[in-house]
DNA sequence: CTGTTAGCGCATTCAA
DNA sequence: TTGAATGCGCTAACAG
């Protein structure tokens, strides 16, 4: 087992260390910030002091003094999926590098979102919010009252700065694609008004009919998780839709409508193609490998970690919205051998 | 477009929303705590002052009067995979239930470890730490001796909490149900010394082939990553190894492997059975599907969260392992029909 | 190179 | 029901 770890004791403060190294706090803060040049001996005297009383700093009596919280808070709707696990790590990652603590907000499990927002605000310099129909534009221009904000996956607007992936002109080209295989009853299936990400790519799902001097069919509105896409792929097994091609918002709902077709016994892509968004670790897995569009989602929520900083610094906010590169990752779900 | 939302505005505090109100400050920290009886008229006044000045308290001011964080730290490896996140989100709204902000910690992009949870001590009331090898038994107790600790995932230690999902007897079991179909040859793949969850697991591969009077193949080391996992099947194809059947510590490296050698050609679970851990969602939609067990891992975080704020509350830590059950999810990789 | 001192913004006694 | 005064622990001038 090995002995019991010291238990933590409540006690020590600047003052404590101070006394007990013979010093006064003032130079026992400047050891620990290494702010001022501080004489060897007096530097170990302040260490040892620090270690033998187990000595840990308040971080909010710092954050009080120096006027900062040396925080970024993030604002997720959920965590399910590879998607936002990524953004988060991104996040984090590059928060880690500007020194900034991560506090994070999972709007998912909250019954009163604008209460936990506005806690939120308390306590970080700034926040990034990611710009799903899951947290709304009032809250958004709430938060942006009292600290600097960015929306993730979002547009800029009313002066309140966003970082995306691109998606418009990839989902031209991945619409494109499925059209150029030749079918002609493709449905794009999602709620284009459950955010700017989703509109977008139905947009450019529009366009690449438009291109082509075809009419595009209205979207097929469902949420974005398996379960919506197993319940619709019921439905286009009874007959309600009729299409020889699907793209889909996302790769979750691909997944899930593509295998139920397979075990109703349809063939897919000979069938009926299928197509998703994210490059998912399954769409790797599965059979035929499922056609989508890979997003730097890594790199998206670095890229809002960076901005939150340099808003906290002064810098002023972009008006033009900040968008990353994605990826056609062309498998055989689409058609292609 | 919108007209441009307000900007953050540093000024207001608590001393300038009560001259603006015409009260004093005690007033209005009386209004917002909602602490004291406050006359309703006042209380307006106070409120519409707030309102008009866009007031946003200081949490670090109210902290240290108050001498609480009201927040709960969780330091995590990474959170690829869908482990993690499930974990991360239980934690998070149990948390929220609890009212204490989360303030997270991923140790896979830190390059100082022990600097990062040091900071992270300075701000919170108490840290749950998972214990997996990426988190060092030293770095834990160091922190347990500034503040409430809780490990996830792990064993309790030197008078350090635990809170784990069972390992042992449904690994028995796995095992066992693998070793009833006849396989004899049965590799455990995963490295036992990776942390307490895949030495329990490998503990209970052990104890299903003594429960039949078999002697346990040693186990094949190997991290838990897809690309370990199809580094190792290569190696397997290549006749490095010899097995009938496979117990991967969890289902990224049991999809991996699987898929691995079906691309081979190997007939699964005709030619080797393969089994993981976890359940993640594509363990569902591959062929076949894969046999596994599921965790609650939601409901383990939630527990870390809530004894968190328990220890907090000064109740004494727990000396028995605190264990949740688990589920063995039967599909077809194992070899049954 | 080091010590003294004055806030940072809030919660909370204690009086009134 | 309200206000005045005090202190939470730390940083950052300013003096020496």
């Amino acid at each position: 087992m090995g002995k019991p770890a010291p238990e933590a004791k409540p006690g020590a403060t600047i003052y404590s260390v101070a006394e007990h190294a013979g010093v006064s706090i003032a130079t026992v803060s400047r050891v620990l910030q290494g702010a001022a040049v501080v004489a060897e001996a007096t530097r170990q005297k302040v260490l040892t002091a620090v270690d033998e009383l187990g000595y840990t700093p308040l971080g909010a009596a710092r954050s009080l003094a120096v006027r900062h919280h040396e925080a970024h808070g993030l604002v997720l709707p959920e965590l399910s999926g590879p998607y936002y696990a990524e953004l988060l790590m991104g996040f984090e990652a590059r928060a880690a590098e500007l020194d900034q603590s991560v506090v994070l907000v999972l709007t998912g499990s909250r019954t009163d979102l604008v209460a936990a927002v506005r806690q939120l605000a308390t306590r970080v310099d700034a926040i990034a919010v990611f710009g799903s129909a899951a947290i709304p534009a009032d809250v958004v221009r709430m938060l942006r009252a009292k600290k600097p904000v960015v929306v993730i996956a979002g547009e800029p607007h009313d002066g309140i700065e966003a970082v995306a992936a691109e998606n418009l002109g990839s989902a031209r080209e991945l619409a494109g694609h499925v059209l150029d295989h030749g079918r002609r009853r493709v449905l794009f299936v999602g709620d284009p008004d459950s955010g700017p990400d989703v509109r977008n790519r139905h947009a450019g799902f529009v366009a690449a009919h438009r291109d082509r001097g075809l009419d595009a069919a209205e979207p097929v509105r469902v949420a974005l998780s398996e379960a919506d896409g197993a319940a619709f792929a019921r439905r286009l097994l009874a007959g309600e839709h009729e299409a020889d091609a699907l793209m889909c918002a996302n790769d979750e709902l691909a997944l899930s409508i593509m295998t139920a077709l397979q075990d109703a016994g349809r063939d897919v892509p000979g069938d009926i193609a299928v197509v998703g968004w994210d490059d998912v670790m399954t769409s790797r897995y599965v059979r035929p490998g499922l056609t989508t569009v890979r997003q730097p989602v890594h790199e998206l929520g670095a890229l809002a970690a960076s901005r939150l900083h340099e808003l906290v610094s002064g810098e002023p906010p972009r008006e033009d919205a900040q968008t990353l590169p994605t990826q056609l990752v062309v498998r055989s779900s689409c058609g292609c051998a």
